[in-house]
DNA sequence: GGTAGACCTGGACGC
DNA sequence: GCGTCCAGGTCTACC
């Protein structure tokens, strides 16, 4: 789940990949910032903090810890579908097709924008930036912060976030922070949206700096997988694959995976290109 | 509905 | 060391 994108790799994750440890921060209902370890266990996954977070809190905490490892999730369907093909058949053995999300669904979205028009050197560098900048630091963790709250950004100014290296998408997520931080919009009410995946799609969409492959990104990490986040990455490995190095669009990208029905996007992110 | 051009930055490259 | 070009999605204006 830690390796199935990006995510880990970008502040406040930290992974240490030797020992296996995942660390995080987050900002808690009552307000308290508190960074954490994640690690396997025996039976599941154990979550240790130097802080001491109340019931409520560590309520947040305990779901917010099986949202963003995705712990609820049945793949059972899709297992049972990719059992004939080799490129995705390995999956379930190694018990693949969790995708890794932040805490929030604000800082899913931010750092999705974040990723567009950039190299991911540039998405580590924008993201790192607001954290450090603007995160709230975490209690017993001096070092230690976590993804700015709306609420923080939303008091920054467009030249702030440019400063900070967002370039032309500041404009983006400062309107986004400020419509969240106001209430205009509830993108944590995403998570468990019983709408359709198409309304769904088209309420991404109309936030600024969200376009067709952002949108289809964010919703896999909401569980909707009837997309796939077709980038230039995914037009070059089709074209390699199923075109003989011609050029394709999205088009052609969608087709390629348009047999695995509404797990396309997971068949897509999760296929083994390199097998022969 | 489709398309061209602008947006911003870092990295590669040539001089 | 400097200037130029390019890659990476999305938005807006225009047809």
């Amino acid at each position: 789940v830690v390796r199935s994108h990006g995510w880990a790799w970008l502040p406040p994750f930290r992974w240490n990949e030797e020992e296996g440890l995942l660390d995080y921060a987050l900002a808690l209902p009552s307000g308290a910032c508190i960074a954490i370890r994640i690690s396997e266990a025996q039976d599941g996954v154990a979550v240790s903090t130097e802080a001491s977070p109340g019931p409520a809190d560590l309520e947040y905490l305990s779901g917010a810890v099986v949202w963003m490892l995705d712990l609820d999730l049945d793949l059972s369907e899709f297992y049972a579908l990719i059992r004939d093909e080799p490129r995705l058949a390995q999956m379930e053995a190694r018990a693949q097709g969790r995708l890794l999300r932040c805490a929030t669904l604000f800082e899913d979205a931010v750092k999705t924008i974040l990723t567009t028009n950039t190299a991911w050197s540039g998405t580590t560098r924008m993201a790192t930036a607001l954290v450090e900048r603007y995160g709230p630091p975490a209690e017993h963790a001096a070092d230690v912060r976590a993804f700015p709250t709306p609420q923080r950004l939303a008091e920054l100014g467009e030249a702030d976030l440019r400063q900070a290296g967002l370039g032309y998408r500041a404009p983006y997520v400062l309107e986004l922070a400020r419509d969240v931080a106001s209430g205009a919009l509830d993108v944590e009410a995403f998570k468990d949206s019983e709408l359709p995946t198409a309304e769904l799609r088209k309420r991404l969409l109309a936030i600024k700096g969200v376009g067709n492959y952002a949108a289809s990104s964010l919703l896999m990490l909401l569980g909707r997988y009837e997309h796939v986040p077709v980038d230039s990455a995914a037009k070059a490995a089709v074209s390699r694959h199923w075109h003989d190095g011609q050029p394709v669009g999205q088009a052609e990208v969608e087709a390629a995976f348009q047999r695995w029905g509404r797990w396309r996007g997971l068949a897509y992110w999760c296929w083994d290109w390199e097998r022969t």
